[in-house]
Parts: structure tokens; sequence; C-alpha cells
DNA sequence: GCTTGACTGGAATGTTCATTCCATTTCATG
DNA sequence: CATGAAATGGAATGAACATTCCAGTCAAGC
């Protein structure tokens, strides 16, 4: 038996053995794949202990599938730490002293960091309940309204084509030709909106969705803070903190989101209609 | 002197002390923030043998910003890489096989997966002499002329905004007036453009670059793959490999690059200016 | 129900480890 | 240049380590 010196491989190469195991190695290999960290940082008896097992074992365990021994196993769990880069955060720090004097690499990964760490932050601040709550109400929309302007336009737009894609029908309104007020009075209790505005909020954008929302139009909003004159109106609203770089805010973030809502609303109505 | 006992902390307490050191507990200083992985995994005498120091020094290094020893410290640098969560990869995985049965949460999570996926290997795929090439020529151009349709739409939309902001003038072509051919009979070899289509490649989007392309006005597309019908007719090109999650893809690498490229050209015509 | 081979627990072993201790060197101070 | 304290190198030490080994247990096959 000969297992493969990465953890990707060795992983599968695991699953797949796992029954052939007699009792105590299939032990050690439930752990080892539940706690990888654990392997990586313990040592034989710490380890043992935990699962539960003789130090004796994790060797034999080792040995079995082709290893020299716990050591040699230990390695490949290590290096599966090492090859992880550096968080996002770590980046955004080193990078923050050489801003401006490097060449535009620098900026490049400076985005990129910073993308990576409001894509990092974005499930802490929204609570699964929320956000099937949120998706519940969207869904039962015969129609949604999209409102956004400026900076925000882009999530609005691509929220516009992904429901596209999903048959549910929509309504951009952030038209250029100044009948969007017009546009929402079609709107009732049966439809639903989603707005988005970040810090300072576009004006459009809040007057629109206060005109829904007094309509009895619930809104879910898409913004960046508790303080957003969004976050008042809404029947529930996401929060996104979007880093930024050198004083710029990408969208990946926010995009993200937008895309996890348009995915659930297509997956709640396809339930809906088996039903 | 009692140092912190997490990284973050303990690497500035390290740097402001720094000076203070005396020569070989310094080297040992210098070692280990620019080493952690090293500290983290090695032995006392592997490392100080990397630093060139004995392995008493580690020891003592330790003691004298308050740590009970070489081991206490060690301790921290490993805390640092449990710490760091899954790869976005990993967590990919261990969603693929769940995708369905659970509700909102895996679905959110499988987006916010995706897209750092996409953000992780976005610096893989570009390279910094490209970028800076490209920003270059961009940086030029007296109009930049933006073309995207569909689903590429919203990234060309966000970057028209932050042009606007940065005061660089933009022509977007996708407007829904059908007279785009018009709008671009102005361009110039003094002008340049920025194609944004992935597959299936929007038909227009590819006739509108091919056009700009023989007026001689340089393009330069965001495209998804060699075999890109956009990569040909353009200066220069970058490839965004976008993970999806269910089939569907986010933009948000492709958010973050258009980011990047938007501060770069900023920075670029700033610097100019000065000179 | 007995035998055989695989499996397992736990003590034994030799090695490696972090730490301590002491002799020597270095450097600032008078 | 002399002196003392701080810093350093390297051997000494005892604890902890992975590994091996062996006796005991278990289950399958006849």
């Amino acid at each position: 038996m000969k297992a493969p010196r990465d953890f990707q491989n060795l992983k599968i190469f695991i699953l797949e053995h796992n029954e052939k195991f007699p009792k105590r190695l299939r032990q050690v290999a439930v752990f080892a794949l539940e706690n990888p960290d654990e392997i990586a940082f313990g040592t034989a008896a710490l380890i043992a202990g935990r699962a539960g097992v003789q130090p004796s074992t994790l060797v034999r365990f080792a040995q079995s599938i082709g290893y020299g021994g716990f050591s040699d196993l230990q390695a490949v769990f290590r290096d599966r730490l090492r090859e992880r880069g550096s968080t996002y955060e770590e980046r955004l720090d080193a990078l923050s002293d050489t801003f401006g004097r490097e060449g535009g690499n620098a900026i490049l990964s400076g985005v990129v960091a910073a993308a990576g760490t409001s894509i990092d932050s974005l499930p802490a601040t929204i609570s699964a309940e929320e956000f099937n709550d949120a998706v519940r109400l969207l869904a039962r929309a015969e129609t949604l309204y999209l409102l956004a302007q400026r900076r925000s336009f882009p999530v609005t737009a691509y929220l516009a084509y992904m429901f596209g894609k999903l048959k549910i029908r929509v309504q951009l309104v952030s038209s250029p030709f100044g009948i969007d007020v017009e546009q929402m009075a079609f709107a009732t209790k049966n439809d639903a909106a989603i707005a988005v505005s970040f810090a300072p909020y576009a004006s459009p954008t809040v007057a629109h969705a206060q005109l829904l929302s007094e309509a009895g139009v619930p809104v879910v909003s898409i913004t960046d803070s508790a303080f957003s004159p969004l976050a008042g109106l809404s029947k529930s609203w996401f929060q996104v903190a979007e880093s930024d770089f050198g004083g710029f805010r990408s969208l990946s973030a926010t995009m993200a989101l937008a895309t996890a809502i348009a995915i659930a609303i297509g997956e709640e109505r396809r339930l809906k209609r088996k039903h």
C-alpha cells in the first residue's frame, strides 16, 4: 500500500481505503481527516490520547499506508499548513508600507488582498437565518425591483442579468430616462425590491426605497452599516464590509453576496414549483 | 519586558523593540519575523542552525521578551497557522457533497468559497509586466472605450464609474440605443479600448473590439482563455478564471482586476502629470 | 471448539529535544 | 588601559519523544 505524499491526494486515498482498515486504524484515519491541525502540531502521545488509541497505533497506521512512521505522515500535514499562503490581512499590512513606491504589481496585489479580506469577512456579518428569511421573502415576489445608483449600479446590473437567466421578472430602476417613479407606481405588496447603496448613500436609491417601502413593498437591502438610511426602512438587510486599498473599494464581496442571493432565490423557486 | 501572546501584536512588539536587542537576539528577532513558518515547525536546533545562532540563544530570546522558553514562543507561531481558516478550495470540496441538500447557508458559503478561489488564483495568471504594459497603454489614451455585454456589462459599468471619479474620459459602448458603431467611429489610435467577455463570447463585444482593432485603436481585454476571440485581436489581455459554484460564476475576481486596472491607470496619469 | 493469523495494548528503548549552566568573550565605562 | 557587567558559545542534563517489541486478545475458518 502506497499512499500519496501530498495532503489533497492522501485525503482521497484514505477515504477510498477507509473500509478496509481495522477498527483502531480506521479510528486514526477518521480523526486525522477531521483534525488535520492536531496531527500537524501535536506529539504522537497527545494525538493518540485525543483519538482514543495508543501512540503505537499512530505509527502502525502511518506504516500501513506506506509511510516510514508517524513523523513521516506528520510532515504531510505540516506541509499542508505551510503551503497555505499568508492571510489577506497580513498581505494588506505588508503592502501598506510600500504603497505608491512600487509599480502596478503592488496595486494589483493590494486590490486582490483587499477583495480577499472583504470576502473572508462576508460570512461573519451574515447569519444563515437572515439570509434564508430574505431569500424566502424575495422568492415570493412577482416582480423584483432593483434599486441602485453610481458605484452600486453594477451590482443591480449583474442581478438583472442573473434573474433574467433564472426567468425571474425584474425591473431595473436606474434607467437614464427619469421615469423611475412612474415605473415603481406599478409595484404592489406582492412584489419586492433589492436596494444597494453604500456611504455616501446615493439619494435617489434611498428615496426610491422609501417610496416602495411606504407602498407596502418589502425591501431587502445591501449596505455597509446599521446607520445606513436603507437599514431602517428594509424588511431585512445585509452588511457588507468592503476593505479598501488606497481609498478605493472593489465590489468583490458585494458581487459574491448578490450572486448567492440570486442563486438561492432561483433554488427556492425551483423547490416551490415542485410541490 | 512582557510581549503579547498573539502573533499580530507580537510582531509589532518585536519591531518596536528591535533596536534594543543585543546582536544575536536581534538576529533571532529578524529571522523569526521573516520565517515564521520555520519557527512554527522546526526544532530549536534546526532553527538555530538556520538563523546562525546557538539553540540556547533561541531560548534566551524567548525569555528576554517575557516568555517561559522557546516552546512557549513557538506556540504563538503555531497558533498563527492554526487560525488561518481552511483554503477556499478545501471549502469548495467539502461543499460539493452537500449541494442542494442544505439550505441557503450552503449556497452563500459556496459562492463565497468560489469567489475566494477565483481571487486566490488571480495573481497567478497575471504577470506584473503584462499588467504594467497594459496600464501604460491605457493611461496614454485620450478616451477609453469600454466594451461589454450581458454578464460582463457590470464590469464596464463599474469601470465607467471609477474612471469618472478619476477624471478619465470614457465611452461606455453598450448603450441600448444601437448607435454603438457610430460612437466608435470617432475613435483614433490615440484612444484605447477595454473589452470584457467570457465564454460564450457575446458577439457584439467581439465585433466591436474587432472594429476598433482594425481602426488601429489598441484593445486590452479581460477574458477567460487563450482561445477567446478577444485574445487574438488585443494588444494585451488578462486571463481571469472565475470558479463556479453549481454552474454559476460570480464576478468577484474580474471586479478586483478591473479595480486594480482603474487605480493603476489613475496612478500612472498622476505621475505623468507631475513630470 | 480449536487453531491460526491478524490486531491491539502497553512497556521498553534509544534518540532527540529544550533548557540550564558555566566558562569565555565582548563591549561600554571610568 | 583596566574593570565589570552583559552577552555569548557550547557542553551537560533530564525530560519527552517516536518507534519497536512482545505478550495478550480477538475473530475467522475448519
